[in-house]
DNA sequence: ATGGTCGTTCCACGA
């Protein structure tokens, strides 16, 4: 089971790249973030065309999650729990019928830029209600793989230049202890743990000419209960769609599981 | 050393 995740940065200026990627890459799960779209204006029938059954949780404008699955999808949750005046659109859950059932989470963790701020403030709160749910997900002893844009630099080793980002709530310490204190649970950070060089990216800005100076950072993670990574036989980033025309400024992670 | 770019929606904001 091919899972992937990919910030896709607005779905209305990328679903032809996004198809020519799923042509090629073939996941059977592709977990979507920032589809910058409502679920009515959400195209798709372009993906079921391709096989892709869609689940999307979406919002006017900004955010919004989804997730494209060939296999089939079970019990489809919306919306990160933990508090009830939470409109933003960042967290999806399904279960992915496989050769074994596959619990997948796409999420679309706060910026939380400036720093101090509220917009931090919500980064980190939100944080926390994901180290519950997270918690939650772990008592099923069952495969669950949470994956997507977290916003997070885990490491020094993440960034091209990390003292360019060492003010910013991606890098913050109080950010990477949170990250920390979710794996720390009992999750194995996928691409991490098979790779352990630095110098492997994610997201490239658009400003400054980052892509062609190679001044990445690697924030799109995929996290893996112990159930899911004793299944875990490859990872990789698609590094290249980044070079395309009209790409977003993140490229797909992913992992392959015996599953 | 600095500024620089996109996407969505509407003429600004988020990243």
């Amino acid at each position: 089971m091919k899972i992937a995740t990919f910030n896709i940065n607005g779905i209305k200026a990328r679903f032809e790249a996004l198809q020519a990627w799923l042509r090629e890459a073939e996941p059977d799960v592709a977990l979507l973030q920032e589809i910058k779209s409502v679920d009515e204006a959400f195209p798709r029938e372009l993906f079921e065309d391709m096989g892709y059954r869609v689940e999307t949780h979406g919002q006017k404008s900004f955010n919004g999650v989804a997730i494209l699955s060939r296999l089939p999808l079970e019990d489809v949750a919306r919306g990160l729990p933990g508090d009830d005046r939470d409109e933003q659109a960042r967290w999806i859950e399904a279960t992915v019928i496989g050769d074994r059932a596959v619990r997948v989470c796409g999420l679309y963790l706060p910026n939380g830029n400036p720093v101090p701020g509220p917009k931090y403030d919500y980064k980190l709160a939100w944080m926390e209600r994901m180290r519950l749910r997270a918690l939650d997900l772990l008592a099923g002893e069952e495969p669950v793989v949470m994956a997507g844009d977290y916003n997070i630099i885990p490491q020094d080793m993440d960034a091209a230049k990390p003292e360019a980002w060492r003010e910013d709530a991606l890098a913050r310490p109080e950010s990477r202890a949170a990250f920390r204190r979710i794996l720390n649970l009992g999750f194995t950070e996928a691409f991490r743990t098979r790779v352990p060089e630095a110098g492997h990216y994610s997201f490239w800005d658009y400003q400054a000419g980052a892509w062609q100076r190679n001044n990445g950072i690697r924030i799109d993670h995929l996290l893996l209960s112990p159930q899911a990574a004793d299944l875990l036989r490859e990872v990789g980033i698609d590094k290249e769609i980044r070079g395309r025309e009209k790409p977003s400024d993140h490229v797909p992670v992913w992992i392959d599981l015996d599953a």
